[in-house]
DNA sequence: ATCTACCTACCTATCAGTAGATAGGGAATC
DNA sequence: GATTCCCTATCTACTGATAGGTAGGTAGAT
């Protein structure tokens, strides 16, 4: 089996909650019961629910920019498609939404610890992303408001395809520039 | 003074807290507190939490439609303008997520007759915006996949202007294409 | 006399969080 | 080698707050 250890099947089961329902739809009993022990344990691992939340934010992001790699790694062409291929594969190989696009929307009700990993989330990677537009010969500036472009369409695309429960229309839409 | 209703009231205030936090993030306590009745007279009005739930998306989509007007009204280009004018309005002015923008994010998360109501506003947004995009010469698919591209990219830009706390991101990449 | 819009008073379920006990393992001490 | 001690990870048992929801009553207007 190798299970993994408790910590990574909170902050798993946690993740997969607030990517469905935000911050408000997961509970340290629904976790604990999940896992199968106490809700008081999962106080153990994660002090109070603000920390497990932030946790699972900033776990997200690392996991996120990992998979991305640097900015610069390959043509700004393949790292866009690449940038696109995270999302896709956070919609659909998760079925979930993006974590961050979820804490984003509720970010003016969340605890500050896990307001600040989310704003952190889209800094990186606007970061990231101006990066690679730079890379691709545009000035900064430009290149900040296309990163961002891109940012919100995709976010915006796992929300409208999930809705709309048309999978396809993230492809459809993360294929065409906007206005 | 000239106090709305009680029911507008509940309503105003529901849609409020619901685009500050999400579904759960409103309760009836809550509502009844700020009007200064009691909970249970809440439930007078509103039988159960997702027909309150129902009744703000649906108060929503027809508010926002009806402010959007017939989509062959004037110009195409004019028309696109309106519509991104009503979501910099509703982000704005109101200093809020869009309702229907939050309920997708939660899609998965809500009553049935929450995320149909949801879902409506976005099938209706589509119709909507897909007709000003053929009035302006696209093919009907072609005028659809660019409707859900500038839906997407709107809402993803509400999630991005408020998560970096940067208001003026909004405009700058509601007029910017994406990839 | 009925209806509207509220009330009091309650219910059950769930929430995050806390205190204190315990079982088991490993390491240091005797 | 046995004993002592501490650490980890869990438990039981609880608190106070809050959730949605219900039953039944009531004052005032139509």
């Amino acid at each position: 089996m190798a299970q993994p250890d408790t910590v990574t099947r909170i902050l798993d089961i946690a993740e997969r909650m607030a990517r469905q329902g935000g911050y408000n739809s997961f509970s340290f009993r629904d976790i604990a019961g999940e896992i199968g022990i106490k809700a008081a344990s999962v106080h153990y691992h994660f002090a109070n629910k603000e920390a497990l939340g932030a946790a699972i934010a900033d776990r997200y992001t690392e996991n996120f920019l990992a998979a991305l790699g640097e900015p610069v790694e390959a043509a700004p062409d393949e790292m866009i498609q690449r940038y696109v291929a995270a999302y896709r594969s956070a919609l659909l190989d998760d079925g979930l939404m993006c974590l961050c696009g979820m804490f984003g929307a509720e970010i003016s009700d969340l605890p500050a610890p896990v307001a600040a990993k989310t704003r952190s989330f889209f800094e990186r990677n606007m970061d990231w992303l101006s990066n690679v537009y730079v890379a691709k010969g545009l000035e900064a500036g430009n290149a900040r408001v296309k990163a961002g472009a891109l940012i919100a369409q995709l976010e915006g695309a796992m929300i409208l395809a999930r809705s709309l429960d048309d999978m396809a229309l993230f492809d459809r839409i993360s294929a065409t520039p906007a206005p």
